[in-house]
DNA sequence: TGCATTTTAAATCGACCGTTATAAAACCAA
DNA sequence: TTGGTTTTATAACGGTCGATTTAAAATGCA
């Protein structure tokens, strides 16, 4: 019935992730934007509606390349082998990237979740999940005595979230193979069920 | 000789650091941050120079207050007690956040240090700084006993460096009591000495 | 082949950006 | 009081922002 699309809407999307991903929300200006994806600003705006929605979309498109698939990638495997591979290969995604991108899930949780209510939603949502996914990864792991029962499941996983998001935010402006490498041997140490460890008191 | 100063530097200063602080550096234009600082647009680039000049001493002076400040009042302190008291001080400054305004220089080391390069090695000498004061913590620590030796000083400061550094990010989307106290109970059970727990394989 | 519809391309909108020019106001040494 | 100097307040600069308008180009269906 009418003038069909000159692009596919998913391959422009993936151009946009790099921009957003390089330069942030913000810092890329819609001239910017349809520049990297090949189109003009009108089509972008016909397309997806405004920036921010161009956004949304390739944040989206972003967690479901970067995170999901590497969760299904490993959710496979024996449990406290997937959380070492997990961990070993965000190291190393984080030591090549010369642009120093960071995680694009996490520069968003600081550039514009804190002030858009649907962004922390969606940020929130997919923290919940990795966390869902170390449970489950810790809780396996317990069970076939390959990981340590001295720390709950649920405290393990929260441990690694946090050393996750820590990694990723390093890696940014300290990206040194010593200080990753090392940063995550006590993580997977604690892990390690070869041990008669106590819970520490909690000091508070 | 001349019309004298009708503000004072250090005082409109930490207006900017709120200001900074909460929306980040693109997100503030001059109006804002003038505005913040009681001043004239005119009165800030007379005073400071031009905005990146206002960030740059405005994120000096966080890091004064917040860091250095901080890692003196606990310097003095048993080492191990100065750890636990530091992170807790981290987690209760997280929660009582309701601006969600996180930590400036993480916020700075994502939005300004990685197109940057003044401001990149502005922010990994903070950090050294901070993985410093984690080692002579650790090493203290391990001397007198009060933390393990199964995980070297460096390492363990490294998992401390990256824990705080996720403690910040998380906090800004999930700011739960339950999720950053559980969070911290393995990495202080880590530093425990009262255990036998052998350094884990490192399965790369 | 037209007609209706959508996507293109190009120009443009008002608003805001960082920064600066201009000149009045405020001070101190003389 | 005057002259010299700096800080103020106001307004404005050119440029870029997100978003839209306009009209030409490109399709499928009648």
């Amino acid at each position: 019935m009418a003038r069909p699309r000159e692009f596919d809407e998913e391959r422009v999307l993936e151009l946009a992730v790099q921009q957003f991903w390089e330069r942030g929300y913000k810092a890329t200006s819609i001239r910017d934007l349809a520049q990297a994806m090949g189109l003009t600003t009108a089509s972008v705006y016909n397309a997806f509606g405004d920036k921010r929605a161009v956004y949304r979309r390739a944040l989206d498109l972003y967690v479901d390349r970067s995170f999901y698939d590497r969760v299904g990638r490993f959710e496979s495997k024996p449990p406290r082998q997937a959380l070492i591979a997990f961990f070993n290969e965000i190291i190393e995604r984080s030591l090549g990237d010369p642009r120093r991108k960071g995680c694009m899930l996490v520069n968003s949780a600081l550039e514009v979740a804190p002030h858009d209510e649907e962004f922390q939603h969606v940020v929130a949502g997919v923290l919940v999940q990795v966390e869902r996914f170390f449970t489950r990864c810790v809780e396996q792991g317990q069970q076939d005595g390959t990981i340590s029962r001295h720390q709950t499941a649920a405290d393990l996983a929260r441990t690694l979230l946090g050393i996750l998001l820590g990694i990723r935010v390093l890696a940014r402006t300290r990206p040194e193979r010593h200080l990753l490498d090392g940063l995550i041997k006590p993580v997977f140490a604690l892990l390690d069920p070869d041990t008669a460890m106590q819970a520490g008191p909690s000091i508070s």
